[in-house]
DNA sequence: CGATTCGATCGAATCGTTTCGACTAAAGTA
DNA sequence: TACTTTAGTCGAAACGATTCGATCGAATCG
C-alpha cells in the first residue's frame, strides 16, 4: 500500500474520506450515521475508504454542532468529588441516573460546585442537567442553563421555576421519626443536621443561621422534627460522614442538658452519634435513642439495626435520568415525590425517665 | 422595554448579539472571550446587547468545534457507577484526577464499560481520557481514541503503545505481604483476589482462568505472592468489597486443607475475610494472619489494624491528571510508578504450628 | 511636521458534520 | 409506451463560534 506522500499527516476529514471513496460526503455521512438509504456497494467503498485513511468515524464536535446535541448529561454535585461520593445517597442516585439514561446513549459529566471553578458550567456542552441536593447559591448556575436552554433537573432542590423537581418528603419523614419519638416519650430531642452552607461550618444552630441556611435538605429535615419537637435544638455537622456524627454527638451530649434522644440527618451521622454514646458509656438505646435517615445498608459499616428511614435514592436517581429525557424530548413531565419508610430498628426504646417512672 | 416582535424566539447568536450591539462578530468574540484588545465601551455595548438578548454567552459546541478543544475528560470506569465507586480506591483516584485538572478548567466524564453501551465511546466529545484499571478488552476502545488523537492515560492498565502509564507495583508489593509471611513461618497461603474478568466471576482459580485474566492488577498481585509461594492457590472474587471477602472466606476456610494465612487483594475484602474468620471461630491473627491492601482508611468501617500495603490513590490520580495536562500541552511526559508503603497491623502472627514448635 | 507604532475593529476563512431539497436512473404500473 | 414511484446520490446551506491578516485612526517619537 503507498503511503500519502503528504509530508504531514492532518486527521482525516470526512470529506477526505469521501473524496478517496468518490462520493460526496453527505453521501459518506449518511454511509456512516446509517440514516437514509446507502447502497451496500457505496458504504463499502466509504468504509474501505475510511479505513486506509485511518478515519475514525464523524467527530463528535462537528456533531454536536450541527445536530444541536452532545450526548452529554451534566450533574453538578455539591462538593469535590470526594465528598459527594463518601456518601453512599449520592453514588446510589448517581447510579439510577446512569441507569435511566444509559441506553439513551448519553454519559454523565462531572460538574463540581467547588467556589474555584463556576467557569466549566458555562463552557461545557452538555444536553441538560441534573442538580443533585445542591444549595441555594447555584441559582445563578440555574440561570444560565435556563437561558441556554439547557433542561434542569433538580434532585430534592429548593423549589424554582424551570427546574424539575425529583423530591423526597423530607420534612414529613422527620416528622415521622419525631413523632416516633415522642410515642416513645421522650421530650428532649436534639438534632444533628447535615450541612448547612457551602463553609461547611459545625456548631449549635442558630436562628439567624437556619435562616440564611442553603441547605434545602437539611431545612426540611429540621422543620419536620420541629413540627413535634418546637424547641428542639440543633447541631449542624460539616458533612454526612459517621466522623462527623461522632464529633457532633460528642458535643451534643456534653452540654449540660444531655437529650434523651438524637435525630441525625443520616445514617451515617447516626452511626457516629451511636459510636461517640458508646465511648461516652451511654448505652443505646436505652440511656440514648438514636434514629437515622436514608437507609443505608451498614452491612459494611456497623452492625446495627438503626431506626431510620428509608428512602428510595435509586429510584429517585431513576426518575431525575427519565425526567431528563423526556424534558430532551421535548415533553413536559411532571415532577415526582418520593415517599420514604419508615425502618424500626433497635436504636430506640422509651427514656429512663419514662421507664423508672413506669415502674 | 420594547419586545422583539419576532413571533418565535430562536436562541440568540454571537452574531445576533453582534448585530444588535453594532460590532462585528469577530469583535464581539473578542469582548466574551477576553482575547485580544477591545475598549471599554464596545465590551460594554457587547454585553449590554446580549443581556437583552438574553444570550447565555457562546455556545460551548461552536467553540468546541473551532477550538478543537471542548473541555472534557473522560475517564472510564470498569463497571457501572456503583460498582466502581463501592471501592474507595477509586473514589480516591478520581478526586486526584479532578484535583489535577479542575484548575484548567476542565471537567469529567464518566464513561463505563459495560457490555452494553460501547457506542458513547466513539460518540463523545473529550479532549482526553483515563482509563482506571480497565481491563485488556478495552483495547478496541484505545485504538480507537488513538486514531482520534485523543490523549490516553491508563492507570495499572496493561501497558500499550499509546497510553502513558501509571503505575503500581502491584507485584513487588504483594511479593513484600508474602515475604512479610513467609518470614513470620507460613507455609500455606491462599489468596483472595480481585475479578478476573468482566463477567465477574466468582470461584477457584484455574490456570486456564488465569492465563485468560483480564485483571491486570488482579494478575500482577497474584504473580508476586507466587514469586514466594509459587503453590499458592487462589479464589476468585467477584468485586473489592467487605461481602466478597466474607463469602470467599467461607469458601477458602471450608476447604480441607485451610491455609493459615489468607492474602486478599483489597482491604475490604480483608475486613471480610476476617469477619468470616470470626465467624468461624477462628481468631485473627492467632489462628489466621490476614493481610490486605490498599491502606484504606477503615475508620468508619471495623476497628482493625490490618496488616497492608498502603498505596498512594490519591497521588495516582493527581499524576494521570498531570499526564493529561502535559499531553494536551503537547508534551511528552513519562510514564510513572508509584511505591506502595508496608504497613504492620495487628492481623498477622506466626502460624500456630510455628508457635507449638517454638515451645 | 512626517514617520512609526499601537490599539481597536472588521472581513473572511475555517472547524467537521448533518440535512433538506433536488436530481437521476431504474423499477413498477396502467 | 407513458407515467408514477422509489432508491441512491449529490450540492449547498446551515450549526456557532474563533482567529489571522488587513485596515484605519490616533497617538508617540524624532
Amino acid at each position: 500500500m503507498d503511503e500519502t506522500a503528504s509530508t504531514e499527516a492532518p486527521r482525516p476529514n470526512l470529506a477526505a474520506v469521501a473524496a478517496l471513496a468518490g462520493v460526496s460526503a453527505s453521501t459518506a455521512s449518511l454511509a456512516f450515521s446509517g440514516a437514509g438509504p446507502v447502497s451496500d456497494a457505496t458504504k463499502a467503498k466509504v468504509l474501505a475508504a475510511a479505513a486506509q485513511l485511518n478515519y475514525a468515524g464523524p467527530d463528535p464536535r462537528g456533531q454536536s454542532l450541527r445536530r444541536g446535541r452532545s450526548g452529554i448529561v451534566g450533574v453538578v454535585l455539591e462538593d469535590s468529588v470526594s465528598e459527594a461520593f463518601r456518601d453512599p445517597m449520592n453514588i446510589a442516585t448517581l447510579d439510577g441516573i446512569s441507569d435511566a439514561i444509559g441506553p439513551s446513549g448519553s454519559a454523565l459529566l462531572l460538574l463540581t460546585d467547588n467556589a474555584e471553578g463556576p467557569s466549566s458550567f458555562r463552557s461545557v456542552p452538555i444536553d441538560a442537567v441534573v442538580l443533585i441536593g445542591c444549595s441555594t447559591r447555584l441559582a445563578d448556575a440555574v440561570h444560565v442553563f435556563a437561558q441556554r436552554g439547557v433542561p434542569i433537573v433538580g434532585i430534592e432542590t429548593e423549589p424554582m421555576p424551570s427546574v424539575l423537581a425529583v423530591d423526597l418528603d423530607n420534612r414529613l419523614a422527620s416528622r415521622r421519626l419525631a413523632e416516633h419519638l415522642r410515642d416513645l416519650g421522650h421530650r428532649d430531642v436534639t438534632m444533628v443536621t447535615l450541612s448547612l452552607d457551602a463553609p461547611h461550618a459545625r456548631g449549635w444552630a442558630t436562628p439567624e443561621w437556619e435562616a440564611r441556611s442553603e441547605g434545602y435538605t437539611a431545612s426540611q429535615r429540621i422543620a419536620g422534627v420541629r413540627d413535634v419537637f418546637p424547641a428542639s435544638s440543633a447541631f449542624v455537622s460539616s458533612a454526612s460522614t459517621v466522623d462527623e456524627g461522632y464529633r457532633a454527638a460528642l458535643e451534643v451530649l456534653a452540654s449540660s442538658e444531655r437529650p434523651t434522644a438524637i435525630v441525625a440527618q443520616s445514617d451515617l451521622l447516626a452511626v457516629g452519634v451511636i459510636r461517640a454514646a458508646q465511648e461516652l458509656g451511654l448505652a443505646v438505646p436505652n440511656d440514648l435513642s438514636v434514629v437515622g435517615f436514608d437507609g443505608v445498608r451498614l452491612d459494611g459499616i456497623a452492625p446495627i439495626d438503626l431506626t431510620t428511614m428509608v428512602q428510595p435514592a435509586f429510584a429517585k436517581g431513576r426518575a431525575a435520568g427519565e425526567g431528563v429525557l423526556a424534558l430532551l424530548a421535548g415533553e413536559a413531565p411532571a415532577g415526582q415525590l418520593f415517599d420514604s419508610e419508615f425502618h424500626l430498628g433497635a436504636t430506640t426504646a422509651p427514656p429512663q425517665s419514662a421507664r423508672t417512672a413506669h415502674h
